[in-house]
DNA sequence: TTGAAAAACTAATAAGTGTTAGTTTTGTAA
DNA sequence: TTACAAAACTAACACTTATTAGTTTTTCAA
């Protein structure tokens, strides 16, 4: 009878969740089976089902989780005393960092939202619309002094679209130090918009 | 009993692939029955491989042929006589023509690959990867001259997530003109790398 | 009009799905 | 040691899936 092994930091459910993610994400929501899920940790299927409420439950857990840690650091950003750069600069590295050490769930949030629940995906989508929004605010407050007069909306979708779709550098993490991927597309995304 | 309509341009099989491509994208590759497929075009289930081989078939065709078009543009572009600046420009604007023009086909592309039988997934990875060397070179090529000493890979990937993450845009196709998209984007990830 | 090919149909199958019910084992505090 | 809760198990369920076999209908050239 094997059992989930608890870590220091992680309980059962954390332990479950962390390999739901990596399944998810590489073999797709839809695509990967409670029977698969729990053979990883060494269980049956439906030993599972006294830790978590259902599949669905698991995604909806990592997507909400995901987007608060976003929206958390945005509120943050906008909070602080920062110039306009500064703030730009943080959110871009923020991004950048989340991909490097939370990369599985990140990228489900990123990829798998789709299967979620009506409801839920509605207000999943509606956080990161307001997120975006948070964002345009601030290059459009940068565009008073620092920015040039790019469309806002697009030049956020850009970066975001940019750092998103990072996960293609996580497979090849030894090539760059996250500091020089950070250094390079700060550089990159921000000059591109500077006066 | 119902019958494929066939029209000017397409053949049956055209526009099966364009139905499989539309729910692909909004429902996922793994998540579209066979069933639900037949219905958009009001037959059934089993008519359908008069047409087609099986359904994973129709997810190679629509990955092969998008990765097709950009290895032809590609080729195009690294044999032109188009200065190192032009012939960026020229990538990043196909780019987002072709999730303007192709939405669906790119899209699932972009998303659904992972859902390849082994071999051609692999197949897949190498031509993207292929693409993305012919467009490391370039810009180093541009380093010479005009760019910035920016990692050139990270350069390219900055750009490709950049452009390949327009998939958000579309749905707001009505705020912005295809031009001003293109010269916003050209601009700001130019702009980014240029001396 | 005939005959063959294309393309639709119905019926069926084997495999896989998430999940529940009911039971047994394990861990732990009294 | 006992008793209770946590967490594992087996067996089974109702559904859905892609695909096949075999048959009927439709299309269209000769």
């Amino acid at each position: 009878m094997a059992k989930i092994k608890t870590t220091l930091y992680d309980s059962k459910k954390d332990i479950i969740l962390k390999n739901a993610a990596a399944l998810f994400k590489s073999k797709g929501f839809k695509a990967t089976s409670v029977r698969e899920l729990a053979d990883t940790m060494g269980i049956e299927a439906p030993s599972l089902y006294n830790h978590i409420g259902s599949k669905i439950e698991m995604l909806e857990d990592i997507c909400f989780g995901i987007a608060e840690d976003y929206t958390l650091f945005m509120n943050n950003v906008i909070d602080s005393k920062d110039n306009v750069l500064e703030k730009v600069t943080k959110v871009i590295r923020f991004h950048i960092q989340k991909v490097y050490n939370d990369f599985d769930k990140v990228y489900v949030a990123d990829h798998e939202w789709k299967h979620l629940p009506k409801k839920q995906l509605e207000q999943f989508l509606m956080q990161r619309k307001m997120y975006e929004n948070n964002f345009v605010l601030i290059i459009e407050e940068g565009q008073k002094k620092h920015f040039k007069k790019i469309d806002a909306r697009i030049t956020v979708l850009t970066i975001l679209s940019a750092v998103r779709g990072l996960e293609f550098l996580h497979k090849r993490r030894q090539e760059f130090t996250l500091q020089i991927l950070e250094d390079s597309m700060v550089q990159h995304l921000i000059n591109g918009i500077i006066k």
